[in-house]
DNA sequence: AATGAATGAGAATTCATTCAT
DNA sequence: AATGAATGAATTCTCATTCAT
């Protein structure tokens, strides 16, 4: 037809895909480290703020420079570019995420009985309590941006997502493979459950609901531990959470 | 610092905000007519499998236009702009999901017992499979697209996550006015089904989750169900949808 | 007949009015900011020079770009667009014609009699010979397009010819108040002489009149004067400029 | 610097300058030629009112055509372009206008004395009222267009703002050498005198001057005599118009 | 190191002109 | 003949990224 420029298939990874950059001279822990800490810090937050109100693909790098207080051009000194400064900024929360998966992974695989599977979850939500408190705002991001395509800098968001999806399901089969919950398809309860999580916190989060954190939580569970319970027969122990 | 431009409030709505242009003169029906209308389903059909791979947002007007066969040019020949587009991509699932949570609403109000509740719940659910499969891909942007905040383009699915929210919290009041299920919030469990309901969809269009649709629905609503009910001393009779 | 959009009612001023970017840091005076005043006097001079060879609206910011030597995305770095670079060339001249006229109504509105408005009406025509001779070409421009409807980048013009407009039916009323003239509507020969003082001026701009200056102000002045004083019975004393 | 394309310096006039499209077919003066006049009027005076309110090169040919009830396309039916379709409404105007500067300027050279020669003014006067009237909006767009450099679609006006420019100067000369007045060069009242009708034509329809005609021509009229005459020394016979 | 100026590749949008119906 | 749809060049404006100061 014509000879417009279609798609450029992604901007090619230049080096090692969008690193925060390193290497820096000054002895670590020194002045110079600090203040690049300090700086660090500035833009990280300037820019969550940001893409927490317009999205991450709708602010500019100028915007973040400006609310960070720093020259446009200082930006690159910190972070390749914008994917780099996501992958900062979610990298805490998807590592935190991953071990915690994992870790309720290894439990579940040595518990013994439904007792001990509540265990497992239990101590799942609780690692993921001081997430949730210490990294709010990475979450609602995270809310916020997870189901868009994997495109620039979502990127690493896209991959957090990836690895939740990932662990909760090997959780689910793990959990169905102990007799744990008896459902047809572990998956689907896994993925429930996740999606409501996340509505629920999206909710909270746009002020749409304002019912209480225990409120929520205490109704959620009864939820879906009945819902997924429902058909073993194991006892009712007293182990709704 | 200085006086560089700063988010400039996006772009004020001109005129009626966003309408497909409409109404041209020829003979309707006449040849004029079809063409037109087939142009506006080419150019729809195209940039609705763009914006499902990339993301409405990075999706330019010109790969829609190369996409549909057209000159750019001839986009806005039939739409005033993206948003223009996705509003009436989305409209006709707007309108239906609208019409649907309001008969659900009113055969809820007028219901006398858990089962009669659990009927116009089902009714709901089936009017929602046609939207499922013949919007198929309205349905996956909508979830995809629904998180993001209110920018551009992506407007008129807000109004749509709006409308569906509003709708979904009304029906849980009823609910609950009505006795039917017992929770302390309505609007928690309200949520956490749309949540839930969400993310099983995301997850089999990601092809994550290959389990057949009446499993799905299955599971879901006896998890959900048996959740909801827990707390309320009704019988359990044969209400497993 | 149809929906073609016809006449969007000119584009909605964003916020304040076209102004020309200011103040960056970079030591005042020090390099850069000698760089940004060179520049911007670069955009203004190639943007004036295009203007009249080919009219203000038929130039193009690339056009102005290509000429200065910048690329043509600094242009925006400098000016908000064609019309606030109209503004800045316009404005040294629309302040000091403003003051100008204020000054000459002021000193008329005391003139005891005939030969004092004399004096006063040439302190105006001496206030606007340097103007004439340091700001040549942007009387030059207003010359040409003054008439033109007030649209787009013309704005500052239309606004300049507003003032002067103003300023000398003004000079009128007070010059009849005073006794000074004696016609019956000041009006008209205010207008009549700002019309043949610029018409003057446009013939010489265009070549079609080589007279020397002092030749065509004397023939102007006599013209005029005698014209506007005919009907009065105050002396011919030697008042004639 | 770059490749970027610069000035296109004017597209080139394809055949045969924009011309008003003729010969069609249908015996002139039948039906065919009846609408097709009326077309052309329709088009001509809803071109005519926009370039008033716009300024000629802001009206797009789509505001004509729509603004005259026929389609865009049909535009070109009739007129080759916006050049053509000015070119047709200020030919009549054009044309008058030579006649009565040449008719004037042979009636001067014929003038024996400076009675002789008010006659010749004065029969150019009274051919140009008609005018005025008749073609009141086309003087009005002259007024509005006639100093904007010649640049696409006003070259028709150009070409007229030329013609009258000649014709006034050998007015002037031919005056002069008849001893009908004394100045050093006519042209300077020659244009001072254009200027001055100019500008109180433009004041007028601008709602800025609202003097009755008569005041306004008769205070014009004597101001001009009066200056022009000055030096002469021929009688103040009663010619004053 | 920090700054912000410069660059130029896009992206949205408009519009004269051609052409199928 | 009339219509209005199609086209694509032209234009304005933005923004990531580089670089002189």
């Amino acid at each position: 037809m014509s000879s417009t420029k279609i798609r450029p298939a992604e901007k090619p990874p230049k080096k090692a895909d969008h690193r925060v950059v390193l290497s820096r001279p000054g002895a670590p822990g020194g002045r110079r480290d600090e203040n690049r800490k300090a700086r660090t810090e500035a833009l990280g937050k300037a820019a969550l703020a940001l893409f927490l109100e317009h999205g991450i693909e709708a602010v500019t790098i100028d915007e973040i420079a400006h609310a960070a207080g720093v020259a446009k051009g200082s930006f690159y000194r910190y972070f390749d570019d914008k994917t780099a400064l996501v992958a900062w900024l979610v990298d805490p929360v998807a590592r935190q995420m991953r071990e915690a998966l994992a870790r309720t992974e290894a439990r579940l695989g040595e518990a013994k009985d439904r007792a001990g599977a509540f265990t497992a979850y239990q101590e799942l939500a609780l690692a993921l309590v001081p997430l949730a408190i210490f990294h709010f705002d990475v979450v609602r991001l995270y809310l916020q941006e997870s189901r868009a395509p994997s495109r620039g800098a979502c990127a690493p968001i896209a991959a957090l997502v990836q690895a939740i999806d990932d662990g909760s399901v090997r959780l689910s089969e793990v959990a169905v493979q102990h007799g744990i919950v008896a459902v047809d398809d572990p998956r689907i309860t896994a993925f429930a459950t996740v999606g409501a999580i996340e509505q629920l916190a999206m909710s909270v989060l746009r002020g749409r609901l304002d019912a209480s954190p225990p409120e929520i939580v205490g109704t959620l569970i009864r939820m879906i531990l009945d819902g997924i319970g429902t058909r073993t027969s194991a006892p009712k122990d007293g182990a709704t959470a």
